[in-house]
DNA sequence: AAAAATAATGAAATGCATTTCATTGAATTG
DNA sequence: CAATTCAATGAAATGCATTTCATTATTTTT
């Protein structure tokens, strides 16, 4: 049996002595065939290795078992794949589409506007979209949705938002790190994140949340990143702490890479951690576990993650509206 | 403009008031068809958000422009993510698919076979694969390159290979590692990692051959990790200190996380890094730069090699036969 | 001006599998 | 035993785009 030969439908129901639709009918194990019949129809698709074309299948059915995914590539690339929990959902996303027999088209890094998408639709690449990140992309995000493409975004989603949104819970990660930081009887808080993307906004707002509700009076930074990589994090850091005397004693980064870039910078200006400054990171890559001193971070689990958005999209391809949801984030705590 | 009307060519043909083959012409801008009408017909398309279903032009094609890749996810869950490079591999593969137009398929993790390959390739789903990472389905692989499928392996390649191997330059790597340490005056050499991994194998052949071409006389110890996450390694470094009264003053590991987590284990013995260990890693991905002390690594360039592995699949499928071919690797000094 | 070549277009066949509807023979019912 | 139901199967239509081949109108050649 080799690649070369390209056998058809037809070709198997004139050797099994049947018809083509029963051909068709045995190998999708139809109730109507005889099970004798399915059985000796079976074993000679399994001789000459054939295999029911998808494509004639998918123009048949109208339905491709196909899903498209998207990264966000453009924070990605400022990024440099440091952080790689974009993957780790990826991952998750591919394990579980794979568990419910759709395929995974990732799409292009490339070709990231509205029109591609649409284009997939109408040519009927895909039944719906996963995006992963929802970066800057939202003005193209909303206005996708409401062409009416089946989609599922992995971000923060708002009251007015028009797609369907799964999440972690920025807001209680935030309301989580700030606890955590209140608790050390910390006086000068920094957030160091771009809050222009929600997820990261949610975070911030959580952070505030927490402060608000304890007593304390404390002061909060805010160090307005414009490039992840971390690099660019540990070259901004250095600059903030040019530029204030007194140094924060409590930092909740907007992601682990950025944490460690800025504990980095502190180290080198002679401040000790954990003692001089306590810090929260967000993601839990696997970096934090053996970075000196290990960082505390806030965990959302890629694969319950990439569940959940497939059983959300596979809802909404059933004709369903599902309801954006937020999963629980727990806060990981490595004091040393 | 909506994803809910389905419009095919024949309505559009219709509107246009020509017939289908024309609009099929005008959409392909095949030269038989007059430039006015051309026009006129991608104008109604457009109006109407018509796109040529993809599903019957690749049932009438019989090509498919996607490409499947297959990440080793074997290693990959021993590895917990942690060593990110296959993931900026996947990244610049998908990134030069999307310039030629090709469109990228996932595997999934656990259809891993040689049945779901075939299956893939006789029921028209891709027509050729990419694999990343040979890991231990070396067998598979070469039963697969038999069977007739088009692919391409990025790893490392024998003699007899009979599928056609992109890597980068294991061999040279690790002579460019041996030579580095060597340089530095070390005595007691370590290499840390799997050498049943063919590129592995590469590695340490590389390191031994620098050896022997000094006239040094060197010791090298082999520490064969069988699980690769940090914890894993920096475990097994642990057990590995514990038997051994002399430390090694000369680590080449395998990959930069093992690099990292044998330093852990090092420092916490309170051994200097790197004034009595010189450690080479290898992928060069981002932490080793900012790990304290940077870390010197092995470098290769995920989207050059992309861009190879694409290449060589087009011109496979365009009926060729390319040569397996090795990507330069340079070696990353980073002394402090 | 007739013959030949060229440009532009369409009818019908093709790629492959699935669905609807009809048919056959066997089994069950009254 | 005739009438009815059921199980199993096949012929033909369908999904949508592309290719081959034929046709018409136009331009070029002699």
């Amino acid at each position: 049996m080799s690649a070369k030969q390209p056998v058809t439908m037809g070709d198997i129901a004139r050797l099994a002595n049947v018809s083509k639709p029963t051909v068709s009918r045995a190998l999708s194990d139809s109730p109507l065939v005889n099970e004798e019949t399915k059985e000796h129809v079976r074993a000679i698709a399994r001789k000459h290795g054939y295999a029911v074309n998808r494509n004639a299948q998918k123009l048949r059915h109208k339905r491709t078992n196909t899903i498209a995914v998207s990264l966000d590539y453009q924070s990605l690339r400022r990024n440099h794949v440091a952080d790689p929990f974009i993957f780790e959902l990826l991952a998750g996303v591919s394990e579980v589409l794979g568990e419910e027999n759709q395929d995974l088209l990732l799409c292009a890094p490339s070709h990231n506007n509205i029109e591609t998408f649409q284009h997939m639709l109408a040519s009927r690449g895909a039944d719906g979209f996963i995006f992963l990140g929802q970066g800057h992309r939202e003005d193209m995000l909303e206005a996708l949705a409401k062409y009416g493409a089946p989609m599922i975004v992995w971000g923060a989603s708002s009251e007015d938002t028009p797609y369907c949104v799964v999440g972690s819970d920025n807001f209680l990660g935030g309301v989580l790190a700030g606890q955590y930081l209140l608790q050390h009887q910390r006086k000068n808080f920094l957030f160091v994140g771009d809050t222009t993307f929600k997820e990261i906004y949610g975070r911030r707002n959580g952070l505030q949340k927490a402060i608000d509700e304890s007593n304390q009076t404390v002061e909060v930074k805010d160090l307005a990143l414009n490039n992840f990589s971390y690099e660019s994090v540990f070259e901004q850091a250095n600059i903030f702490l040019d530029n204030n005397k007194t140094y924060p004693d409590a930092i909740f980064a907007f992601n682990d890479n950025a944490a460690m870039a800025f504990i980095h910078a502190l180290r080198l200006r002679g401040v000790s951690i954990p003692e001089d400054v306590s810090i929260v990171g967000y993601n839990d890559i696997a970096p934090t576990r053996y970075f000196n001193p290990p960082i505390s971070t806030v965990r959302q689990d890629p694969y319950q993650a990439g569940k959940l958005l497939v059983k959300k999209l596979m809802e909404k391809l059933d004709g369903n509206t599902p309801e954006s949801e937020v999963i629980k984030t727990e806060l990981i705590v490595r004091e040393t």
